[in-house]
DNA sequence: CTTTTATTGTAACAATTTGTTACAATAATA
DNA sequence: TATTATTGTAACAAATTGTTACAATAAAAG
């Protein structure tokens, strides 16, 4: 869970909210949040240079909030973006897990007592959501403890807080396994788009090269694709198809 | 959540666990078993008699426990199996399933207090775990304050608890899904069976007929299946050959 | 016994889907 | 105007899945 949002929680919402009060005790949520640029997956991360560590945005639920909402809340709060893709995917609720050593130093960096009953650091479980955004909308905004938010390439992530490099692990998994079914590759690029940067968003994820005619051709069988316009590259060959995403009638 | 369990802990585990203590707070975890018997699904419902309703077989995480292990323990004491196939599947943490009528109803019936502050009486969050039994080897156990515990024809469950319904409806979707791609059918099945009694399952579970001699050909074909011996079944006609799943060497 | 009945196991062919190769179309550049 | 680098798609091949058919056979019927 994101370190700062507890600060953030802890400081600035309420006086209930000092003491864990006014939330969900004892459970937190992890966002998983993909973009996709220059061929590459990215995931968004929270500095935290006390620590040395990086971490997943994350957060606790209000007393009345849904799940699914706090996560949206977190995302929304980190990215700058409604309307986004979000899928729960994973319950972290191993003991093993839990380990307070991160979370109080940061907290002795800003001068708050660590009582070993502080809310703060109790064990907690986090429930996974992964979240696919466009990379060229999403606004990477670091909360009030965090020292930077930016995107870090799936294949060099800094060293990770916790348990949040095994939970990208898990998202990523999850994301691979459901991209046929529920087709939510998509969401990682903008509104239009060619089918070679679709096939490259494919690629990419499964890690692995497709054919381009089998991928095309299985594409538009789908029946999800509008076409737009054509698209000049300004390089020197045919300019592509540009297409949208359309719902697909049930 | 099993109410039972909650009881459990809170009358016979510890004088902590009286209020709540020696648990994590706030989630729950509720079981989904399914079973197999006479072409037909079953789940295992525990009764209780004093809301006229049924639950899911649930309960809590100790302080020290792994959310998996919790989820195995709590199949185990409701089947008295153990190696049980179990999967996660979501984690269900809308407000609105908040509602601490039933629960206040079975705690008045037993003569327990109820404080509107009361830990039982409490949101919880509930982790949906699915587990796929053997019929004929499990032996449905009620808990200290459930009046039975019984298998329940999927197509003809009685009246739930809560958000029940919809947990056992989400747990199905995902049996469904994963079906093909985790070869998680056979659980429900004796280590030995005929591929008629395999196919039984898997048009059950996917609520379709399929094609006899595409299904046997296709379960062939993955490697998954030994031949154990032939089975005559008293009938009139050809005896079948016998099966055992072997997981298959990567 | 021999024939009938109801399945099982599998081959054979058809239909569909996926993999592969090839080639015309074309936007910029040389 | 020819060249270059891609795109869009057709055409055929290979693999998978759907369908039909039929021999094998355990028990029951005659």
């Amino acid at each position: 869970m994101l370190l700062a949002d507890k600060f953030n929680m802890a400081k600035q919402v309420t006086e209930a909210a000092k003491d864990g009060k006014g939330f969900v005790p004892g459970l937190a949520v992890d966002a998983v949040i993909f973009g996709f640029h220059d061929r590459q997956l990215k995931v968004l991360l929270l500095e935290y240079k006390q620590t040395g560590l990086f971490a997943l945005p994350g957060g606790f639920i209000r007393e009345k909030e849904n799940l699914n909402d706090a996560a949206t809340r977190i995302v929304t709060r980190r990215t700058g973006l409604h309307d986004i893709y979000l899928q729960q995917f994973y319950t972290f609720g191993d003991y093993s897990r839990y380990d307070p050593k991160p979370m109080k130093a940061i907290m002795k960096a800003k001068g708050i007592p660590t009582p070993a009953d502080h809310w703060l650091l109790q064990r907690f479980i986090t429930t996974g959501y992964l979240a696919l955004v466009d990379f060229t909308q999403a606004i990477p905004t670091p909360d009030e403890i965090s020292d930077t938010c930016q995107w870090y390439e799936l294949n060099a992530l800094p060293e990770l807080m916790q348990d949040h490099a095994l939970i990208i692990n898990k998202a990523l998994d999850t994301l691979r396994l459901t991209l046929d079914q529920k087709l939510t590759g998509f969401n990682l690029l903008p509104e239009q788009f060619t089918m070679g940067e679709l096939q490259s968003v494919y690629e990419t994820i499964l890690s692995k090269t497709l054919i381009r005619a089998a991928f095309q051709r299985k594409m538009l069988s789908l029946g999800i694709l509008e076409l737009v316009a054509k698209k000049m590259t300004g390089k020197a060959h045919k300019a592509p198809y540009v297409y949208r995403f359309v719902r697909k009638r049930d």
